[in-house]
DNA sequence: TACTGTGGCCGTGGTC
DNA sequence: GACCACGGCCAC
């Protein structure tokens, strides 16, 4: 049946491995979906069926699955898709679990306790728990299946437009697949491929960003160039081909700056394609617009707009990589000096309107909403510079700190949007993340810091009677390499060790959960796995002085206030216990 | 072939 | 206490 979900029965390793070839064989599917299977579920399956010397047929030939391109699992006859894979580009969803991607997609999840991996041994052994347990891998299959229906449609599209299989496509990094689509349009033009070549890494400069005006601010736009560096190889044909090694000097362009100097005639290769990918989404746009959403074609034309889009954006990035067969150092610095040449003129032309510039970053600028004048504005950066700058976004109040890249705005339907703060930093408790997202609400709707401030007393003074859930106090950091090959000592490290002892396997790209806890010495040495730690092992203090005051100083100091007015009145635990972990 | 780029912040450990 | 490197994550 449709959607159904199947369990084994089967008390074995080799029954329940028979069973589920039986499964797929039956049921015949064009494309298997998992989430993490690449890394996972396949090798595991593989593995038992190797031990156990069980056939394990869910290829279409009735053949088990090849370790293939990329880390990924082919399986012959099908499509093979880790939705993982996908949720990496989906670059909004930081925290790539079944649950926040389903979320994120708007797909409704029955079970609002998922079962922490770390849980799942415990669950077992308990038979009454393994029921909760067997419905909570129930709900994420369904999640699973459901995210595929999202994914299918955009996978189809980037295999498409990249030239690889769709179940390749998804686990390949960016740059193969630019590598790749640079092919297939090498081969449309009638060019030859280039190999590819072992080359140094010599980096260079990139992106401008302004120093923020600090403070809150009312009534403030934000503008954003359309495709900058893409519009800006197009207009001033940067490409390998059209770049100048010689003592040429007829129809030539010099970058400021950097000063290489390219041909303007005839069009070279990466204007040609980015033109054509460019094209390529306006027309798919267009076609969108005619379309109604009840349309079947409806999804597949986003889906082929946002793969147009990523393709499009992935150029630039991937000509200042050194792995990439178009490898051009020249080219990439000059698109990133032909920004930031675009950014400063476009800083002169705002200010020479009589315009405030707030803030910018790389290809955006903040400005005070003055509506005509920044209309005047577009118009000018069109007639001057050849290049469309888009308003993105209107603010009744923003709020700049003294940081580049973090800062927080109350949009005018009452959302506000948190930008580089440790609010959506996954490397914080939530007992953080939360204190500041209401710190900002307040301060965004009061313009004064009071309310805000009394709340963070509140909650600093008596931290420990809230009697919050332990997951508020878990903070979470990726291993990014082998516990052995760190060279200093670090919490999450530390805390990787300990589970390592236990018999876990942590490896490179797990992310480690741990809790401060009352142990005596360094930050490391008080760390524990989160699943050995009860809430009475807390070190609440640390969470006051080095979680909870941090968060809410970062924007309370704009508005004149210091941490040490945050601290709790005297008398209090936090303020009896000094705030010796800070240096 | 498991690396698209640079700019930036900041906590923590460790040394002087 | 000052200073710096390491390490992780984020903006664009």
């Amino acid at each position: 049946a449709e959607n159904e979900v199947l369990q084994t029965k089967a008390d074995s390793d080799d029954e329940t491995i028979r069973e589920f070839g039986g499964h797929v064989s039956k049921t015949n599917p064009d494309f298997v979906l998992t989430f993490d299977g690449n890394s996972v579920h396949w090798p595991y399956l593989v593995k038992r069926a190797d031990k156990t010397k069980t056939p394990l047929r869910v290829g279409r030939d009735g053949g088990p699955p090849h370790q293939s391109l990329y880390g990924h699992y082919s399986l012959i006859g099908r499509a093979n898709v880790d939705l993982l894979n996908f949720a990496d580009d989906l670059y909004a969803v930081k925290n790539k679990t079944i649950e926040d991607v389903a979320k994120y997609l708007g797909i409704e999840l029955s079970s609002q306790n998922p079962i922490d991996e770390t849980a799942y041994f415990e669950h077992w052994s308990n038979l009454n728990q393994r029921k909760n347990l067997v419905k909570h891998v129930e709900e994420q299959t369904k999640a699973i299946l459901k995210i595929g229906q999202e994914a299918i449609d955009y996978v189809i599209q980037m295999s498409a437009l990249s030239g690889l299989p769709p179940d390749q496509v998804i686990a390949a990094a960016v740059g193969f697949r630019v590598d790749n689509y640079l092919m297939m349009e090498t081969h449309n033009l009638g060019q030859l491929i280039p190999s590819r070549m072992e080359q140094p890494i010599i980096p260079y400069k990139g992106a401008i960003v302004l120093e923020p005006k600090i403070g809150l601010h009312d009534n403030v736009a934000s503008l954003d160039f359309s495709s900058m560096y893409p519009s800006l190889m197009i207009k001033y044909n940067i490409s390998p081909d059209t770049l100048i090694t010689g003592r040429e000097t007829d129809d030539i362009f010099e970058v400021p700056e950097v000063r290489h100097r390219f041909r303007n005639h005839p069009s070279g290769f990466y204007r040609i394609v980015l033109t054509k990918l460019i094209e390529a989404r306006k027309t798919t746009k267009a076609e969108l617009k005619r379309t109604a959403p009840s349309d079947p074609r409806y999804t597949l034309l986003k889906a082929r707009e946002k793969a147009i889009k990523v393709m499009t954006n992935a150029v630039y990035g991937y000509a200042g990589w050194a792995g990439a067969r178009w490898y051009s150092k020249e080219v990439a610095e000059s698109a990133a000096a032909l920004g930031r040449e675009t950014i400063n003129r476009a800083i002169s032309i705002a200010k020479s309107l009589g315009l405030t510039v707030f803030y910018g970053d790389t290809d955006s600028l903040f400005v005070n909403h003055d509506e005509k004048l920044v209309q005047k504005f577009q118009g000018e950066i069109d007639r001057q510079l050849g290049l469309e700058i888009n308003l993105t976004e209107v603010y009744k109040r923003i709020l700049f700190t003294e940081a580049k890249k973090k800062y927080a705005g109350l949009k005018t339907d009452g959302q506000i949007d948190v930008v580089g703060l440790e609010a959506v930093r996954g490397d914080w408790s939530n007992l953080a993340r939360d204190v500041q997202n209401t710190v900002l609400r307040m301060v965004l709707e009061d313009a004064k810091p009071d309310r805000a401030a009394t709340y963070v007393k509140g909650l600093a003074a008596d931290l420990r009677s809230r009697m919050l859930p332990l997951s508020a106090y878990v903070i979470w950091k990726t291993l990014t390499k082998p516990v052995a090959a760190y060279e200093v000592n670090a919490p999450h490290v530390e805390a990787a060790k300990k589970m390592a002892k236990e018999g876990w396997s942590v490896t490179a790209g797990d992310k480690v959960g741990f809790v401060i806890t009352k142990k005596t010495g360094k930050l490391y040495q008080k760390a524990e796995p989160h699943y050995k730690v009860s809430t009475d092992d807390i070190d609440y203090d640390y969470y006051v002085n080095n979680q909870i005051i941090p968060a809410a100083a970062r924007i309370l100091e704009v508005l004149g206030l210091t941490e040490n007015q945050l601290i709790a009145e005297p008398g209090s635990q936090a303020r009896l216990s000094g705030r010796s972990e800070r240096g």
